[in-house]
DNA sequence: ACAATAACTGATAAATTTATCAGTACCTAA
DNA sequence: TTAGGTACTGATAAATTTATCAGTTATTGT
C-alpha cells in the first residue's frame, strides 16, 4: 500500500472515527463471521463468494490496521493464518448488532428509499 | 443530481441499509444538529463551517431522499425552510449515540491506528 | 512434474464520494 | 441600485474506495 498521504482530513471526533473503522463494504459481514469462529481468510472467502480474495484481504488489512482484529500465523504442514477480534474489536461487536437491528426492522422503508432515483 | 444508475450494487441487508444511511463525511454532525433544533440550512453552514453549503446541501437532500429528515418551507416575509428528523430519523439517533460513546471512550487508541500510515 | 490450496502483494482501472466554482431566484434594508 | 441574506442547482474536478488482473512463495497430494 505503501504509505498514500490522506488529503481530505478525518474529523477528530468520536462519531467520525466510529464511522471510519466501520465504513468499509465487507467490513460489517467479515467481522460477524469472524465473530462466529469463521476466521481464516479462505474461509472468509468462501463465504463471500461476492468479493474476491484481493478484496476481503484489503479489508482484513484494514481491519487490522485499525486494531479491531488481530493475526495468528500457525505453522503447520501447510501455513495458516486465523483472524480474531481485539477487545476492542469485541467492545463493536454491540454497535454492529444494534445497527443490523434497526436496519432489518426498517428494511422494506430503507429499500426502497435508498435504491430510488 | 439526474438520475445516476449506480453500477456497484447495494447488499441487500439490514446492516448494509444502516451504513448508508449513516454513510457521509457531514450526516452524523447534520443530524446532530438538526436533533438540538439548529435546523435551518444557514445555520448549519454556520455551525459546520468545514464544510461548503453545496456539500452540506447534497448531505440534506441525500438524508431526505433517506426519509430520516424531512423539510417545511415557511413562507413568510424572507422565505426559509427548517428541516426535522422523521420518526425514522428520530429512531436513528440512538444508535448515533453509541457510536459516538463508542469512539470517544476509544478515541486516543482510534486516532493512532487510523491516522498512522 | 503438475495441479491445487494456503496467504499474500503490486499495479492499475472503475466507481463513488467529496469538494470547488459558478450560477439562479427572491426578498430586505441601506 | 447595490449589497447582503435566504435556499438552491449544474457542471466538473479531486480524492477516495472498490474492483480487476496478474503475479509471488510455500506446501500437499497426484
Amino acid at each position: 500500500m505503501a504509505h498514500y498521504e490522506r488529503k481530505i482530513p478525518i474529523l477528530d471526533c468520536g462519531h467520525e472515527y466510529t464511522r471510519r473503522v466501520l465504513h468499509g463494504k465487507w467490513k460489517i459481514r467479515i467481522l460477524l463471521y469472524i465473530a462466529e469462529g469463521i476466521n481464516r481468510p479462505s474461509e472468509l472467502e468462501r463465504h463471500i463468494p461476492q468479493a474476491t480474495r484481493r478484496v476481503l484481504d484489503a479489508q482484513l488489512a484494514e481491519l487490522l490496521k485499525h486494531e479491531i482484529i488481530d493475526r495468528t500465523v500457525f505453522d503447520e504442514s501447510v501455513k495458516h493464518v486465523e483472524y480474531f477480534l481485539t477487545d476492542l474489536g469485541k467492545s463493536l461487536m454491540p454497535i454492529i448488532a444494534v445497527m443490523g437491528k434497526w436496519g432489518n426492522e426498517h428494511i422494506d422503508k430503507l429499500r426502497k428509499a435508498i435504491n430510488s432515483n
